[in-house]
DNA sequence: GCGGTTTTCTAACTAGCGTTCGATATTACA
DNA sequence: TGTAATATCGAACGCTAGTTAGAAAACCGC
């Protein structure tokens, strides 16, 4: 685990990929498939060492040993569901608040952002929460490509809160950066607590932006949301 | 790892308490804190399954074997360790808070509170990280405990929070509950990347504070602290 | 400095991990 | 239908984990 001594025979015995064209998934492309879903669950509830290459071989309805025909490595599957979920997520919400169109106001669109990330970290997604809870846990030649494309994705919200600015919506003495660090660290840290079958992940994210574009300070107008709130979310689960 | 199969034959070895008094730390205890102590900073940098009991005794400067003296098994070190993080930040900040005394407001307090929190989860404190980056990763019998000693930490902000309200300093409308969770799982966030050797902890929790109190959106009075930002917080390091 | 107690060491055990590889089953095409 | 390519099995290997227990060392009051 903690340190790959002998240089890796990557892939060693691993054979190029069947079935060149883009045609039906093909049996290897489904086991892949299998072995990546069942590991995305898997690392997702269990973190990266405590999920066993024999745990996600009978998810994937296999043995373990069969798992090194589609990988060289458990460093490698999870290198890849990381990667995936990453993606994911920048794609889903770089068009998640492209198509809320020039209609809607940059605080709308910061919303549906926000409910996007949410949702799927939260009900959709194994691929992205992996990637939320596991970077921390990843051997350290991982780190670096990882952080690469997490940055990517902090700079998709940087620009979006970043025309907010320059359009008015956002007060300029606002530094957008820990703006970004802020509003995204507390959406992903509800990893730990939110059970959105409990709760609506369109409130909390409603309530958020409320609380973050009008600030909580009695003044003026309020115009936060008024959310209905499960009477319930001082109960079981809190933090 | 993953349940305890035997029941436990707790503690089989271990004599009682020596020295019974509140005298000098005394041998025995010496070395509970030192294992203690080692276990913290490792699990806090390494989480639970990849820090090695062989590490921990060679960090505290004994063998693995010498640790089952004063504990009874793994589970029982990172339940002390966690326990005691909780602990530490629940009566720092409660201090922090009241000490801040009748001629402050509530803004301030709440300042202070922030600071707290993040000071001794970022630069002190191993026990309190410790309890935040673990608690996902821990053996399901050891949850419920540290679920309620976590559930007490949120009831002291929830506290803090209804008397601002009731004191005039926060909007009415604002729902103190899903407030708080927002607000900590930012702070407790920043364990991912915030690195307090490049950037200050007052400088990040003023101006969240600011964001939170009074809204980035464009109105009236803009009293955002106008904190000097390192002109490096998008660098390397970054979400 | 002796004797019992406290603390640590040493060496081993078992279990389970990631991984390997030859044998075997399955598949797809001629 | 036969056969080569593809995919999986099954058993093993080496290693390291948490844990155990008897022997050894360190400590301490007398």
């Amino acid at each position: 685990m903690e340190l790959a001594k002998k240089a890796r025979s990557v892939s060693s015995r691993r054979k190029l990929a069947p079935r060149q064209k883009g045609k039906l998934p093909g049996k290897s492309a489904l086991s892949r498939m299998q072995i990546l879903d069942a590991a995305a669950q898997l690392f997702r509830r269990q973190g990266y060492s405590d999920t066993t290459l024999r745990q996600i071989a009978k998810a994937a309805g296999m043995q373990a040993g069969s798992i090194y025909y589609h990988f060289g490595s458990k460093d490698e599957i999870v290198d890849e569901v990381l990667a995936t979920g990453m993606k994911d997520i920048y794609k889903l919400v770089e068009k998640t608040v492209a198509s809320s169109g020039e209609e809607s106001g940059y605080r709308e669109r910061i919303e549906r952002g926000m409910v996007a990330h949410l949702d799927l970290l939260l009900t959709k997604g194994d691929y992205f929460s992996s990637n939320i809870r596991l970077y921390g846990q990843i051997p350290e030649a991982l780190r670096p490509k990882h952080l690469h494309l997490r940055q990517r994705y902090g700079r998709l919200w940087d620009q979006i809160l970043r025309e907010a600015q320059e359009a008015g919506e956002i007060r300029r003495d606002v530094k957008i950066v820990p703006l970004r660090m802020f509003i995204l660290g507390a959406l992903n840290w509800t990893m730990e607590w939110f059970d959105p079958h409990r709760y609506s992940v369109g409130d909390f994210a409603r309530h958020i932006n409320a609380v973050v574009f009008d600030g909580i300070k009695v003044d003026g107008k309020k115009d936060v949301a008024e959310v209905e709130w499960p009477a319930a979310l001082r109960g079981p689960r809190s933090r």
